[in-house]
DNA sequence: CTTGAAATCAATAATAATTCTCATTACTGA
DNA sequence: TCAGTAATGAGAATTATTATTGATTTCAAG
C-alpha cells in the first residue's frame, strides 16, 4: 500500500462517514463538514472516499437517484431502499445467502469478495 | 396502463434487450441497432427503456462503472458482477432470502417490491 | 380515404454526479 | 530547516442520463 501523509480533513471525512447509519452521499459529507472546514473542497471528499474504498475502510452500497451511497460499516449486512424517500436502511440479512460464497467459488470458479442483499420497496413512513 | 402507439423501433429495442443475458447498457443497445436503424437516436433508446421499466417489462440490476445495466428477465434471480471485466452474470439465488419479504413486511412495516441479491468478485476468466 | 389529436421521433441542449488538472500548501523524515 | 513527496482547492472536463423542441408518424373515428 502506498505511503500516505496525515491529513486532518481526511480523518474528519472518515469520522463523519462512520458517525451515521444514513448511508450518505459525498455531497452530504461535504455539506456536513463545510462548517468546520470552510475551505473544504468537494473534490477532496470524493478523492478520500475513493481512498477509503481502496483500503476497505468503507464501501458503497448502492446508487440511488443517480448518487452513490456510502457505508462506514463494512460488515456484511443487507439494505432496504425506499423508492419514495430514498432512505437506505440497514436490515439484518438472513445468514443463508452467505452460503452463496462457497457455492459460487466451488461450482463456478468465481472468487467472491462481497455478497449484497438489497431490498427495494416503500418504508413505513412513506406508506402512510 | 396508458395507451401507447405502435413503434417499430420500440419493438426492436425490447427485442434486443430480451435477446441477451449480458445485462447491457443503453449505449450497447443503441450500437447494436444502429446498423438496422441508422436514424435511431440514443435518446429514443433511453426513453423507451424508461417506458419498459414503468411497464415492468424490464428492470435495471445495477450501476457498473457509472452505467446502468438492464435485464430483460424480470423474474427474481441473483447476479454476479466481476470487478475486473464488468460482466454481469446470472446466478441461481437461494430461495431462502425471499423470506426476507414477509419478514420485513411483518416486523418492520415495509412494503417490499423487489429483493436483489448481488455478488461482487472476480470471474473465472479474469482470475487466470 | 381523410383528418386531427396524440404519440413518437431525431437532434440537440441541459443537467448533474464524478473525475481530472495543476498550482499551491501541508506533512514528514533527515 | 529543508527537500521531497503527498494532499488540497478551485474549477474545468468528462460523461451518463434527462428534458426540450419541432417535425413526423400512427391511429381510429367519421
Amino acid at each position: 500500500m502506498k505511503t500516505r501523509n496525515y491529513s486532518q480533513k481526511r480523518e474528519a471525512i472518515l469520522a463523519k462517514v462512520r458517525s451515521t447509519k444514513s448511508h450518505p452521499t459525498a455531497e452530504w459529507v461535504y455539506q456536513e463538514l463545510k462548517g468546520t472546514y470552510p475551505d473544504l473542497s468537494l473534490g477532496t471528499v470524493y478523492r478520500n472516499i475513493g481512498l477509503f474504498k481502496d483500503d476497505g475502510l468503507i464501501c458503497t452500497v448502492a446508487t440511488v437517484a443517480g448518487q452513490e451511497r456510502i457505508d462506514g460499516n463494512v460488515e456484511p449486512h443487507g439494505h432496504f431502499i425506499c423508492r419514495t424517500c430514498r432512505a437506505v436502511i440497514d436490515i439484518d440479512a438472513p445468514t443463508e445467502h452467505l452460503e452463496m460464497e462457497s457455492y459460487l467459488e466451488k461450482s463456478q470458479g468465481f472468487q467472491v469478495e462481497r455478497v449484497d442483499l438489497t431490498v427495494y420497496g416503500t418504508c413505513k413512513t412513506c406508506l402512510k
